[in-house]
RNA sequence: GGGCUCAUAGUCCAGAUCGGUUAUGACGUCGCCCUUACACGGCGAAGAUCCGGGGUUCAAAUCCCCGUGGGCCCACCA
């Protein structure tokens, strides 16, 4: 009988007719019932080309759980959704068109982001559709939509409310040559030579001075304590004494902190409002009052006494001639001191308090924590990132940004009396551009309004997805289906972030967790291990990897060699011979589609051996599915495929599905085991390569897409491992021994059918043509 | 510096919770072979001091301890 498939091999290019077939047939759209299977799908970042490969693997990913939870019978809800707030446009922007982001008028700019985004989003949403990701295309949502954002104002504007937002001072980092605050990213450290001033400060009621080594001499009235190392002996005697700063004359106490190193200078150190991030941290957790000696002009303030107005490098010249002459000076040393300094402007950076808003997270830590217990995570070691981070929280979440390409903090100010006042929920706002929706300020009845030039923090954005995709605040009869969603995928650079602020915003606004499961992927690397950059040149772009080769290889490719959870290379040629598999699939089917399909029929011992085989690997899958480990099933479907199916099994039985020799009912069962064998292993690939298997399903086995079908439920039934190997060493012994003999494989050959293998001697002879 | 994690052939990976005969499979390499599904194939071969050191044990890739090296996250030196 001629095949019913004809070509060779599978040809990626049948995936774009297919992907038509299942837009037509409209086999992935989403109505709630009570009970779905939400996904609260990371809506990716368009932030240049090329999209990462990793990306592009996770996202495969994410698909197959979404394919897998059909066929289990869930009713699947995948919204899709496109990222769109924050610096990287900004900056993607600005060195696009050769600008700056300050210097440019502020609507003008954010045209040009949005632009951008647009073209980067385009193609990002192309790669996704031709990945086979069933998600809901058609109503993807942006993050600066309108609606997401009034969405995300109204959340803030509801905490204001709850009193769970406040305003407050917090150390920046301060280019004062730009007049800006600037990002921990934009720090570079240069190597710039200063002066190491040893300088003797005196132990209160005692005839005693202790020495401290500072490159910040200046900031002497802005001490608030010295520190020394616990295990230092050297200070053991005066722990918890006061201590007189020079010139000052202010008492400060002298406390243990492992921070103090007992070799560097003199081994105790002072701690000052800001001389770098380790006063910052020693602030905050000691809980000192700060004393702001350097102003947003650059300049020391009135704390300093007769240096204010001076500029802190002048201030330290002429404060250590003061030292001198008073002699609190033991020595100075020229040192060389790993400076930070802007990017942009090249100037040692200053730490000073500046107000920004804050979101109220100390609080919620224990709650948050036991939400998390209640999470599943898969896999079970992530959950750890997320406790580790909740047990490093000590300050409250600041949530201001000062940029553009943001979600705008809905806050008017009123002129006459400077009250915050905050519009009603529901629209979206833009107070740097739109009058106040408020006519008389609510606190002293004026009418003149500043509006709010700060956007939010984009992490204010991304913590309400679940909250957006189950329609919050917008239609309450989706939101009681779908809320809580049911699992939350995503990367694991992103827990201490997106994975934490959901939960914590989710609860604050609805007191509910987001979801029940979280699903951790590890990073795409090169093929050396390294992490992928732009800069390194070691990014692989997936859209032509993806083109030449398939959407199916790259999912395998991803499936089989993505242990879960784990960090995973990625390397185009490994890509490439994927495709083997598939080829391998293809043949096999189209072996099959030369014999009619047959439902029933009685198995022989051959038969019954490789459906015993058969169910072992539903079962193996089984495990892999129910923790959404794909690199499970893809390895044992491969391997069962070609090593057991084709290389001994089909061989067996070749020559009685043609009839040759063998009775007709010994032949349907053949046909019946063939056909059987072959769909069980297409349901089982379905989530993980759609394409080729619809294609082959609807050629072999039916009018209707596999994607509508129940997996395969394994019987409970013992295992016949054994025999595996037994027949396939004895087929290796066979065919070596034609090999040596120099006979060709059809060449008839005296042999013996150990006892062992009897029940499938018939199959076996016919195989080999054994006489 | 703190945390998490990994370490098995040229490359990737299995062997994890349950120590036990010649350490799994794939890719790549080499040799032979057109065998009525497949040369994008078949058969076969070579290739691993299971990161190092110590310990527990009759027995360790597998369990424990100490190192070394990679990756990522966080913090960065008065």
């Amino acid at each position: 009988m001629e095949p019913k498939i004809k070509e060779k091999a599978w040809n990626p290019e049948l995936e774009k007719k297919i992907l038509k077939d299942w837009d037509e047939e409209k086999i992935y759209e989403f109505t709630p019932t009570e009970n779905n299977f939400t996904i609260d799908t990371p809506p990716p970042y368009p932030s240049g080309r090329p999209w990462h490969i990793g990306a592009a693997a996770h996202y495969s990913q994410i698909d197959m759980i979404a394919r897998t939870a059909r066929m289990s019978g869930e009713n699947v809800y995948f919204p899709i959704g496109i990222d769109r707030n924050g610096l990287p446009v900004e900056l993607y922007t600005e060195k696009k068109h050769n600008i700056r982001m300050r210097e440019t008028e502020r609507g003008e700019f954010l045209n040009l982001c949005r632009v951008a985004l647009d073209d980067l989003e385009a193609e990002m949403l192309l790669i996704m559709k031709n990945l086979g990701i069933s998600g809901e295309f058609a109503n993807y949502y942006r993050t600066d939509s309108e609606e997401y954002r009034s969405l995300t104002q109204s959340t803030f504007i509801d905490l204001w409310k709850k009193g769970q937002i406040y305003l407050a001072n917090r150390p920046n980092n301060y280019d004062w040559v730009s007049g800006t605050t600037i990002a921990d990213a934009e720090i570079i450290y240069q190597d710039l030579p200063t002066k190491l001033v040893y300088m003797k400060f005196k132990i209160k009621d005692t005839e005693k001075e202790i020495i401290i080594a500072s490159t910040r001499p200046e900031l002497l009235c802005a001490c608030k304590t010295i520190i020394v190392n616990p295990d230092d002996q050297r200070y053991a005697p005066f722990i918890g004494k006061k201590i007189i700063v020079p010139i000052t004359n202010a008492e400060v106490e002298l406390r243990t902190h492992h921070s103090a190193q007992q070799e560097f200078g003199s081994g105790a150190v002072m701690v000052c409002s800001y001389g770098d991030q380790n006063d910052v941290a020693l602030f905050r957790e000691l809980e000192l009052e700060e004393v702001v000696a350097i102003g947003l002009d650059g300049k020391m303030t009135e704390a300093a006494g007769e240096y204010a107005g001076l500029k802190p490098k002048q201030a330290r010249t002429k404060i250590i001639e003061d030292l001198e002459t008073n002699g609190f000076v033991e020595k100075i040393e020229d040192i060389v001191h790993r400076t930070p300094v802007s990017e942009r402007s090249k100037i040692p950076i200053e730490i000073i308090p500046m107000e920004e808003y804050y979101l109220k997270q100390k609080d919620s830590v224990e709650k948050i924590k036991k939400l998390g217990q209640e999470i599943t995570f898969y896999p079970s070691m992530h959950k750890q990132i997320l406790m580790n981070w909740l047990e490093s929280i000590n300050i409250d979440w600041p949530i201001s940004r000062r940029r553009y390409y943001g979600t705008e903090i809905p806050i008017w100010y009123c002129k006459s009396c400077s009250e915050p006042n905050i519009p009603e929920p529901g629209k979206y706002y833009k107070p740097w551009s739109d009058k106040c929706p408020i006519s008389n300020c609510t606190k002293c009845g004026a009418t003149e309004f500043v509006g709010e030039e700060r956007t939010f923090d984009t992490w204010m954005d991304s913590s309400v997805s679940p909250l957006f995709v189950s329609k919050f605040n917008k239609d309450s009869e989706f939101f009681k289906k779908v809320y809580p969603t049911t699992i939350r995928p995503q990367a694991k650079d992103i827990v201490r972030t997106w994975l934490y602020y959901t939960l914590l915003r989710c609860d604050q606004l609805t007191g509910n967790k987001p979801w029940s499961q979280a699903w951790i992927m590890g990073y795409g690397l090169d093929e050396k291990g390294l992490k992928m950059s732009k800069s390194k040149g070691n990014a692989i772009d997936p859209l032509p990897v993806i083109e030449k080769l398939g959407a199916d290889t790259f999912r395998f490719w991803s499936a089989s060699e993505i242990n879960h959870g784990y960090d995973f290379r990625c390397n185009e040629q490994k890509i490439e011979s994927t495709k083997k598999f598939l080829s391998k699939l293809w043949n096999v089917s189209r072996f099959l589609s030369s014999f009619p399909v047959i439902n029933s029929g009685k198995p022989n011992p051959t038969d019954k051996w490789i459906l015993s085989e058969l169910n072992n690997l539903v079962k193996e899958c089984k495990k892999g599915y129910d923790e959404y480990n794909f690199f499970v099933p893809a390895i044992a479907v491969r391997e069962f495929t070609w090593n057991v199916f084709a290389a001994h099994y089909i061989e067996m039985v070749k020559a009685r599905a043609y009839g040759i020799g063998f009775s007709d009912d010994e032949r349907d069962a053949a046909i019946f085991t063939l056909h059987k064998t072959l769909s069980t292993i297409l349901k089982l690939l379905a989530p993980i390569t759609p394409f080729i298997t619809d294609h082959l399903w609807k050629t072999l086995y039916s009018q209707s897409s596999i994607h509508i079908e129940q997996q395969v439920e394994p019987e409970d039934e013992q295992s016949e491992n054994k025999l595996t190997e037994e027949i396939s060493e004895f087929n290796s012994k066979v065919w070596n021994e034609k090999k040596t003999k120099g006979l060709s494989l059809k060449d008839s050959f005296s042999y013996p059918v150990p006892k062992s293998l009897e029940p499938f001697k018939k199959d076996l002879e016919s195989m080999h043509n054994l006489i």
